[in-house]
DNA sequence: AACTATTTATAAGA
DNA sequence: TTCTTATAAATAGTT
C-alpha cells in the first residue's frame, strides 16, 4: 500500500526506517484501537524502537495492562513474572500447606476425622486431649478460688466502708454545729467534701475485678 | 477498506462480529510482525476476546514478552507488577492471620495460653476436649473390638489348622507305608508336602490385620 | 508534514 | 470457516 511494494525486511536507511516506524506504529496503534472497539476485544500492544527508549503502548479500554498479563500467564503458563513475585507465590504455597497441617490437627483434637489414624496416634491423641482437659479444668479451679478470694475481700471492703462511713457522719454532725454561722450552705459544703471522700475511697485490694 | 465504510464501535451481531475479529486479528498480527521487520522495532502484541479464553499473543524476534514488560514497566513507571504484588501480600496476611487464629485454637484445646480465656470460653474449651475425647476414645473401643475379633478369628483358625494339619499327618502316615520302597527319603517328602499345605492354607478372613 | 499513486486490508456476500 | 471482490484504508515514495 503505497507507491511501490516493499519487501519486509529492515529497512537499511535510517531516516525512512524511522518514517516508516512512526507512520505504521501510528497505523498498527490506530488497529488495536479499532479490533478492540468494533469486536470487543481485550488488546494489549506495546511498541519500541531498539535505539531510542521510547515505548508506545496500547491497551484495550475494557481491561489493563496488568490484567492481561495476568491472564495470559494464566492461560499460557509463560512465565513472565519477575523473582519477587515467585517468591510471594512460594510464600503462599508454604502458609496454605501449613494451615492444612492445622487444620487437621484441630480436626483430630476435636475427634474429627480419627477413622485414619493408627492406634499410637490415637493413644498420643487422647494424652493431648487429656492434658488439656487438666489444663483446663486447672485454669477454671483458678477461677474459682479467684471468685472466692474476690467475694472475702469484697465482704471485707464494704464492712470497711460501712465504719468509714459511719464514723464520717459521726464528724459531720460535729461540723455542721461548728460552722452553723458562717455564709456558706453547711449541708452543700458538707455534702461535697463527703462526696470527695467517698471517691478517694481505693479498694485495698487493686484487681479485685478480675475478668471472669 | 471493504465494500462498505464501517463506523468504529461495537458490532452487535456475534457472527459479525467473530468474523471480523478473526480478520482483523490476523491483519494486526501482520502488521506487528512487519514494522517489527521493517522497523527493527520490538513488538509485544496480546489479543483476546472477552468470551472466549483463547489468547494470541505476537512478539517480535529480538525480544520475549518477559524482557518486553520488565522495559515497559522501567521505562513507564506504570505499575505492572504492584498491583499483582499487593494482591498477593494480601493474600499472604490473609491466610497468616487464618493460620495465626488456628495455632490459638490448637494451643487452647492442649491447654496453652489459656490465661486470657474468661469463664464462657473455659467452659466450651472444655466441652470441645470433652467430645474429642469421646469420639478418640470410642474409635478406640473400635480397635479393641476389631483386635478381639481378630483373636477369635485367629484362636478358630488355628483350631482349623491344627486339625488339617492332623488329618494330614495322619494321611500321610498311611502313605509313607505305602511307598516305603520307593527311592526318596521319606522323611524329606513328607516335610515339603506338608510345607506345600501350609503355605497354601488361606486365613478364612481376609483383612484380619487390621492397621493398629 | 502533506500529497498521492499504489498496495493492502477487509466488509459484505457467497 | 474460507473465498471472492468491491471498496476503504494504509502507506511508500515524493514534494
Amino acid at each position: 500500500m503505497g507507491r511501490g511494494k516493499i519487501e519486509i525486511k529492515r529497512i537499511e536507511n535510517t531516516n525512512s526506517r524511522s518514517v516508516t516506524y512512526s507512520k505504521r506504529r501510528n497505523g498498527i496503534i490506530k488497529k488495536a484501537r479499532e479490533i478492540s472497539v468494533l469486536c470487543d476485544a481485550k488488546v494489549s500492544l506495546i511498541i519500541c524502537t531498539s535505539g531510542s527508549g521510547k515505548m508506545y503502548a496500547f491497551c484495550s479500554e475494557s481491561t489493563s495492562l496488568s490484567q492481561m498479563l495476568e491472564d495470559y500467564h494464566r492461560l499460557s503458563g509463560n512465565k513472565l513474572w519477575d523473582p519477587k513475585h515467585e517468591q510471594l507465590s512460594n510464600e503462599i504455597e508454604r502458609i496454605k500447606k501449613e494451615n492444612e497441617n492445622m487444620l487437621i490437627e484441630l480436626r483430630h483434637l476435636k475427634g474429627e476425622d480419627i477413622l485414619s489414624l493408627n492406634h499410637k496416634e490415637l493413644i498420643s491423641l487422647e494424652d493431648l486431649l487429656e492434658n488439656g482437659l487438666v489444663n483446663v479444668r486447672a485454669r477454671q479451679s483458678e477461677f474459682v478460688d479467684t471468685r472466692r478470694q474476690n467475694d472475702e475481700a469484697l465482704v471485707e471492703e464494704n464492712k470497711r466502708l460501712i465504719s468509714v462511713l459511719y464514723q464520717k457522719e459521726m464528724e459531720l454532725h460535729g461540723s455542721v454545729r461548728d460552722h452553723m454561722d458562717n455564709g456558706y450552705n453547711p449541708r452543700i459544703r458538707d455534702y461535697n467534701s463527703q462526696m470527695t471522700f467517698a471517691f478517694r475511697v481505693q479498694p485495698m485490694q487493686p484487681n479485685l475485678q478480675e475478668r471472669i
